[in-house]
DNA sequence: ACCAAAGTTGACGTTAACGTCAACTAGCAC
DNA sequence: GTGCTAGTTGACGTTAACGTCAACTTTGGT
């Protein structure tokens, strides 16, 4: 009854811009598994969600082990009383260090204002001198 | 006058938690550049804070190409007109890209924030279940 | 049946960011 | 002066994250 909307390979590089080399790569690591049809890898909609959260994970600045890590607190694995604790510290250090990390950011973006400041300073003085030249 | 403190290589290794190899790489990399007294590496607190600035710009996930992008900002270079507008359009750029990938490390977050919510959820009926058996 | 396009598995190459010796030197303690 | 501790350069090793062939198979179109 569910379409299981699928994708090839191509269509996951196309749809989020990546080579195919990438893909199988990130197979090979652990971080997908996709379904086979023969040789062919068919993704489904988990595995695009999958794909899309590594990407993210990257653009943050996270190693492909570090984005594993969050990937796999998203999927079950055991659910008993010692595993859920577990996977809650866990989530509990990931979000510190996320939020340690954007402190960082802050910091740097903090610091260009200060440069844009100094910047525009120096640009209103240069101003002011051409007026008086004219 | 004005008390320059310095510091040998090793004390900026512990001051920031790195290895000698590390700043001497820095350097080789054009990231700092220390004065010299005969063969010795003398830092002062510009040096210092370049360090700093390095290191905030790793744990923010930035390259050491990225970092240095940034180091470069704070220092003067040219002062005319042209060259104080490029400065400003590289510092919007970056800022938006700092932005971005804040916005990045937020939905991480984000899915951690429900990954949790499961969590406290499937734990709630595991204490349920056990207060009911006793 | 046949060809081109898309997919597959190796295997080796590459860049970034250091780690790890090795061999040498300079300054201080005794 | 002799040994010890920091420091120096140089060279090679290593890991992560892919890129780049090469050689082969599979599949849809005519």
């Amino acid at each position: 009854m569910a379409e299981q909307h699928t994708y090839t390979i191509s269509d996951l590089a196309r749809d989020f811009d990546v080579t195919t080399r990438t893909i199988r790569f990130y197979e090979e690591k652990g971080l997908l598994s996709p379904a086979r049809k023969g040789q062919h890898r068919i993704f489904d909609k988990a595995d695009h969600a999958r794909l899309e959260l590594i990407l993210r994970g990257k653009r943050a600045g996270l190693s492909l082990d570090e984005s594993r890590e969050i990937i796999d607190m998203y999927e079950p694995g055991g659910d008993n009383y010692e595993q859920l604790q577990f996977l809650l510290s866990k989530v509990d250090e990931r979000q510190a260090q996320l939020e340690s990390q954007i402190e960082d950011i802050r910091q740097l973006l903090t610091g260009l204002d200060e440069v844009r400041a100094r910047c525009n300073g120096a640009l209103k003085k240069i101003s002011a001198g051409n007026s008086a030249k004219t």
